[in-house]
Order: C-alpha cells, then sequence, then structure tokens
DNA sequence: CGATAATATTACTCGTCAGTAATATGTTTC
DNA sequence: GAAACATATTACTGACGAGTAATATTATCG
C-alpha cells in the first residue's frame, strides 16, 4: 500500500473505492457474524450481504476466521477503553453511591447498544465473549478491590466474585433491546440492587 | 421395538447391548458438543468418542439436530423442576432472607455442577441457551413478583429485571469450577449481594 | 442346531463451503 | 494515450461432513 493510499485512509474524506469495499464487508461480515454466529456464518453469506463477490472478500480479509477475529479484537479495545474510563472514584460519599453507579451501567448499556452487533460477536456469542468476558471480569475486579480498601464497597465479598456478578448483571441486561430511555430505567435497576440488594431493609 | 425392550430400558438393571451404545452414545453427544457447541461439532467426533461407527448413530438418532434438542430438552426439563421446587417460600421472616436465597442459589449451583456438560449445552452455550434463559426468567419472575407482593422482596425493580438479574448471576456463578465447598461460599456470596447489595449500609 | 431378530459395519453419495488461479475492468500518472 | 496500478470478476478446486444402502456380525429362542 502506497502512501497516499494510507493517507487517504487516515483522512477520513474522500474515501477511495477500496475503503468503501472495506467498509462494506465489515459491516455485512459484522451483521451476519453477529446474527448466525461464527460457525454458522458462510463467508458467501458475508460477500452476499456486502453485494460483493467471494475474492474480493480474500483481498480485504486474511480468512473468515482473521476477519472474525478482528472484529472481536475491536470490541474488546473498545470495551477495554469504556471499562477503565468508566470505574467508580475510590472516594465516593456513600450517599451518592447508587446514582454514580447507575451512571457507570448506563454508560455501559449505551456503549453495548451503540453498536448492537459487534455488542453480540464480542460479549455475548463464543468463542469471542468467554475471553472478553474473563478480561473484563479483571479490569473489574481491580477496581472493586480499590472500593473495598476504601471501605466504599462491603469487603466481605472477594472482589472477583462481585466483578462476576457485575459482569453478570450487565450480560443480562445489555441483551435487552431498550431505547435510551429504557436504558436509562434498566440502568438505575441494576444500580439499586447492586448496591442495595433485594431486601426491604427492615431488619 | 417389543415390549420386552421397552421393559429392558425402564428397568435399570440388566441393560441390552443397545441401551448401553445408546448411553454411551449420549454422554459421547454431551461431552462433544458441550466442548465444541453445535455448530462446530460433527457426527463424527460424537461417534468417534462413543468407540461406534457413524451408521450406528443414526440407528439412535435421527439426526445431528434432534441429538442436540434432545440434550437441550432435557437439561431444560431438569432445570424446570429444580426451579419451581427452589422458589422462596413467600412468607419468609426477613431475617432468614438471605440464608434461604443462598440455599436458593446452592441447589442451583448443585444441579448445574451435577453434569457440567449438559449444563454447558442448555444453558451457557447458543443455540440451546438463548431459550432456556429466557423460560427461566419466567419461571423466576413469577415467583419474585409474589416476594414483592408479600413485602419480602423491594418493589422499586420490576419483578422481569430482578429475575433476568439473577439469571445473569447464577450464569457466571455457575460457569466457575468449583467443589462442593466452594459451591456453597459462592452461593452466600450471591445471596449476601442479591439481597443485600455491595454498599457499606452506613446511610 | 437353525431361524429370527437385534445390532453394528464397510464403503459409499451428494452437497456445501473455504479458499484460489487466471483474468477482466476501471483509474491514476506521466 | 499508454504504462502502471488498484480493484473486482468468472470459473474453479479440494476437502470435509451429514446422511445412507447394502451387508456382516452377534445374541436369543424354539
Amino acid at each position: 500500500m502506497t502512501d497516499e493510499r494510507l493517507d487517504a485512509a487516515a483522512r477520513e474524506d474522500s474515501a477511495t473505492k477500496g475503503e468503501m469495499t472495506r467498509a462494506r464487508l465489515r459491516r455485512a461480515a459484522t451483521n451476519v457474524f453477529a446474527r448466525n454466529g461464527y460457525h454458522a456464518t458462510k463467508v458467501s453469506d458475508i460477500v452476499a450481504a456486502a453485494g460483493v463477490t467471494q475474492p474480493t472478500f480474500y483481498i480485504y480479509c486474511e480468512s473468515k476466521e482473521a476477519a472474525y477475529e478482528a472484529l472481536v479484537a475491536a470490541f474488546r479495545d473498545n470495551l477495554r477503553q469504556i471499562t477503565l474510563t468508566n470505574l467508580i472514584d475510590p472516594a465516593i460519599p456513600q450517599a451518592e453511591l447508587e446514582t454514580r453507579v447507575a451512571q457507570s451501567f448506563h454508560r455501559f448499556l449505551d456503549f453495548m447498544a451503540q453498536d448492537r452487533a459487534l455488542t453480540e460477536i464480542g460479549f455475548f456469542q463464543p468463542p469471542g465473549c468467554s475471553q472478553t468476558k474473563a478480561l473484563m471480569v479483571d479490569w473489574v475486579a481491580a477496581n472493586i478491590a480499590q472500593e473495598q480498601a476504601g471501605g466504599v464497597f462491603r469487603a466481605d465479598i472477594p472482589a472477583a466474585h462481585i466483578a462476576r456478578m457485575l459482569v453478570g448483571l450487565l450480560d443480562q441486561m445489555g441483551r435487552m433491546n431498550t431505547d435510551a430511555a429504557g436504558r436509562g430505567e434498566l440502568a438505575r435497576h441494576c444500580a439499586r440492587l447492586f448496591c442495595g440488594g433485594v431486601g426491604m431493609r427492615t431488619g
């Protein structure tokens, strides 16, 4: 690839025909993988959805597997970014905790909804999802441990377990297909249970 | 199939050669489907694991898909049984709530661990898992609504959401491969968060 | 033993699917 | 306008995998 092409790719404007095709293939692959999962999608489905022929696919992708891995990796990078910038401040006044946690859930849900198909690939469906969730548990657990050390979260549940449970909540909530307002409500409900539990607090 | 054969299948003892083969195929199918998922498992893998040849598979199973569906259905039936007999009594003293919820989680985790491979098929991996979880959410939500009506659970989170979150917790916890003691601990941690949340209860 | 049913095997078919060689069609640059 | 490059296509291959027909082996019982 020559310098001019790299420039064209870097500048968002004036996409070359090739970049257009690449983008359409990527979108098509994302949608088809999301709908059918890795094993059940055929390259022929992807190229049909993209409106190109099969060899064209292999101009832009080394293999079906490489195309899939690239999508998983892209989602993973985005999720890591979101997770690390989405951590609860270790020094939150207890009173604000639930609100802050709700905001955090809300950002996660928005992120997932923003490209639902990619989320399906990277977070919901195997084989990509398992490693993604394992990584996320680690990222989150580190933060939870800090909260516990700071006295914000109770310390009688191991951070790793809380992190797993949080990911479990997010997994189930993320699968609900709601609009922006619905996501706000979901996030508040998550935060309510996550912070205060289901009990009536009468004891 | 003659009456004698049905009798032999009903009585657990004196399994005929055919019933032995059926059982070995079922075990093999369970393990291979669990390891590789539906689409990535080949009938040839199953029969190799079972130590029989391919046509033998088709003596006992109508198709690869039918074999898979039968396993999913079997898990689903068991799960339904466990779920319906595992509900929290609507009139629990608040003080005992967490203990009772922990017992409930414990029974679920034991059930999942008891045949881990079947659980993988019916609960963890698509395509079987999605319908299973949807059903379980319904079963659980009905009970949660009762708890809310009885004043045991807080009512400011919709029962359906609580049910989904509970399934999310169970999903993540069930994936951890722990021994019986570990499951007891996990169950207590789940119950602790589910009933009381992560907050320090200082407010 | 010899007949009958049950159980399993060898040796295939037919379709599908990932991936490719050879070739054609635009598109920039001089 | 021709050389050089980028982009896409037609027409394949080779392997694999679900499912089967015909046949062999093993147990059961009169």
